[in-house]
DNA sequence: TTTTAAATGATAACAATTATAAATAATAGA
DNA sequence: TCTATTATTTATAATTGTTATCATTTAAAA
C-alpha cells in the first residue's frame, strides 16, 4: 500500500503535480476498494469518511488528473455513469471485463488478450493502437448454475 | 433500404410493438447515416427535418426500444455523450471501434475480432459470452500521416 | 516577509437523460 | 358504428452527473 502511494507520489510529481493531502485520501480509497468499479459520487462517500472536509468538485478534479497520467482509467458500462479503475501495477493496457447481464457483476480479465488482435489491426487496418476497451457482456458463472436449477 | 426498415418493422411487431411514423423516421435517419456515430440529439434534429413535429423524448424512447431489439447499439467513447449504432445486417454481435486520439475520428471493423479471444474467455474463466464492446484508442493512419510531416 | 501560483470547497451552471401529465392515435369489444 | 381501453406522443418539468466559477486557503518562490 505505502509502496503503491509512493510511486504515484513521484508519478504526480515527475509532472509537478503535488500528492495533496486530499489527493492521497482519495488514493486510498481506490486502493482499498481496487476490485470495485467506483463511482466519482462512490469515491466521494468513502473519501469523505477519512476526510470529512472533502469537496465533490475536488474528487472530481483528482479522478481526472489520475486518468491524465494513467494511474486510473475511466470507464462506462452504459448506465449514466463513469466509473474509475485503478491500473494494475506496471499494467502496459487497461484490463477486460465481464459484465453479467444477468446479475450486473463485474469481473476482471488481467491478462492482456488482445496482443494478437492489436498486431492485426496495425498491419491490416493501419492503426496505431496506444490502448484500448473490451467488455464482455454475458453470463457469469453463477448465473449459470442458478439457471440450471431453476429450469 | 425498404427491405431493412420491412424486416424491422417485423421485428418490432414480433415483440408486439408498432412501426409508427416517428419510429420510422427515427429508423430511416439510423440508416441513411449508418457510418456515423450519432447521439440522441444528433438524431433529434436530422429527424426533425423530414418530421418536425416530433420531440426529443420520443426519440430517446425509440432509440431505447431500438436498443432493447438489439436493432441499434448504445455506445459511449467517453465524452459525456451516448451514441446510437445499427447493427449491420444479420450480425451477431456488435462490431469494433478504432477512436483516433489525434483527431476524434471513429473508423469501423465489421469483421468479428474476437471468436478466438471469445472461446478462451468461455473455457478458462467460465463465462457464457453473449455479446462484446471492443473499442481500441489510437492513432489513425491519416494522423500519423499528419506526424511525420511536421516532424 | 511579500508575492505568486496551485489547489480546494461551496455552489452555480450546464447538459444529457428521464419522468410526468395531458393530448392524440390506434385497437378491440359491444 | 360507438365506446372503452391501451399505446404512443408531445411538451415540459425534474433529475442527475459533471463541469465551471470564484472566493479562500495552502504551498512555494522571490
Amino acid at each position: 500500500m505505502e509502496q503503491r502511494i509512493e510511486k504515484i507520489k513521484k508519478q504526480l510529481h515527475s509532472q509537478s503535480y503535488k500528492l495533496t493531502p486530499q489527493r492521497e485520501a482519495t488514493v486510498r480509497v481506490l486502493l482499498e476498494h481496487e476490485e470495485d468499479h467506483l463511482s466519482a459520487e462512490d469515491v466521494y462517500l468513502l473519501v469523505k469518511e477519512k476526510a470529512p472536509e472533502i469537496g465533490l468538485a475536488t474528487v472530481y478534479r483528482t479522478l481526472e488528473l489520475l486518468s491524465e497520467l494513467k494511474i486510473v482509467d475511466k470507464i462506462n458500462f452504459g448506465d449514466g455513469v463513469s466509473r474509475y479503475d485503478l491500473r494494475k501495477e506496471g499494467a502496459e493496457h487497461f484490463h477486460h471485463h465481464l459484465v453479467c447481464v444477468e446479475c450486473g457483476s463485474v469481473e476482471e480479465i488481467v491478462e492482456d488478450l488482445l496482443t494478437d488482435v492489436e498486431s492485426r489491426v496495425e498491419k491490416d487496418w493501419g492503426f496505431q493502437v496506444k490502448d484500448h476497451r473490451l467488455t464482455f457482456h454475458g453470463v457469469c458463472k453463477k448465473c449459470q448454475v442458478e439457471t440450471v436449477k431453476s429450469s
